[in-house]
DNA sequence: AAAAAGTTTAATCATTTGATTAAAATAAAA
DNA sequence: TTTTATTTTAATCAAATGATTAAACTTTTT
């Protein structure tokens, strides 16, 4: 999967982003990295001064992959139902390419909030957006129901995050292997789109 | 808030489940319980043998928690409707008393979900119930969309669950304090409700 | 009251862990 | 080639951590 010649920076950015996404900051020792590396583990602290340092760098990555599609999408100059649509798409691919994702980003974050506020500042971003201006106009021209943007953001972001948060516990209940999962995935995801955009966009209003 | 004389055990138990689900079980180190719980360090291992063996002890209580109220639920014999608002109602409050349960249990099950597989057990319960009867009967007499139950069951547990995981994000994103994140959590749970049924009970169905 | 059983503590052990250091290996510059 | 700078390694350190031990203290039993 890696071209020969990567760089032993890269080489270990890479085995900490696994290990990291894995077992979490608390879970993992520098050496777990500088095996997965294939490195010296003193090598980690000449790239990177520190474990928390090495980090921070992961964590930000993480956040950046985790928003900055999505970033675009909301600010994007397209029609609310094509946008919603396209958000959860885009969060759904997301996900089956990195399923660990979010519950990594959530648990750093419910456990070093302080910590890690400067790094998730992106996420204000969301709300300040043109989506929020396009629900405010759809509501005043009575297409959407009323309802605040933080809402909809929050059921479009719950409806599929939740999906892979849970992933080992639905895999249990539900006695399903990584394919299965993944089947399950893709349905549910319609459905909740449907549902989402009935419950937004109702007949009754837009006639 | 504890009465005076609390056994010993069961001091070193709300200690540990204190600082469990506020850290995790590898961000815990057994002398932050003793200090939380005020006792000697040794006494932890007089009463549970390990940190592994206490840890094991809170997870099953703290799926307890979180799985016998609904498992009372989807076994009630009340209407499709009332139960779907009850176990939405349910989930809430029991959220909002204990906001960090399900990142807990998401996480430790994420990190580890072999040696967590027997303790999570109960989860399998959840689709082999009334619930799911009643689903296909309402199906059938064309009262609901056509969709599995683990479908359903799905939507109500995310869209109220990951409200609490994204709980320090949904804040930083927001701006919300504690009581400002507690008003958009109440009036979101509205917002689903009426989202999750009618998406299931529509109206032309039920003519 | 004396003995026995149960509870709690201080001190300590062996590992693990994040980090450093000094030297070796490699590459770049002169 | 020699010198200098960069990269990598082995060895090691100090602190933290899970666990144990032996002794002290408390309660229960006889």
């Amino acid at each position: 999967m890696k071209c020969i010649s990567e760089s032993t920076e890269e080489r270990i950015k890479e085995a900490a982003k696994t290990v990291f996404l894995e077992k979490g900051f608390d879970g993992t020792t520098t050496r777990d990295i500088a095996k997965a590396a294939g490195i010296n583990s003193a090598l980690m602290n000449y790239y990177f001064r520190s474990k928390e340092k090495l980090f921070q760098s992961i964590f930000n990555d993480m956040c950046t992959l985790m928003f900055e599609g999505m970033l675009d999408l909301v600010n994007r100059p397209i029609s609310l139902r094509d946008k919603i649509s396209k958000l959860m798409d885009h969060q759904f691919q997301m996900m089956m390419q990195n399923p660990n994702l979010t519950i990594f980003i959530m648990n750093e974050l419910h456990r070093n909030p302080e910590r890690l506020y400067a790094t998730v500042g992106m996420a204000k971003k969301l709300p300040e957006s043109i989506f929020h201006q396009q629900i405010e106009d759809a509501i005043a021209q009575g297409i959407i129901t009323p309802i605040d943007s933080h809402h909809i953001m929050t059921m479009i972001i719950a409806n599929i995050q939740f999906l892979f948060v849970s992933k080992p516990m639905t895999m249990l209940a539900q006695g399903l292997d990584e394919a299965g999962f993944n089947a399950f995935a893709t349905r549910h995801m319609e459905y909740v789109k449907d549902m989402i955009c009935e419950y937004l966009f109702k007949p009754e209003l837009s006639s």
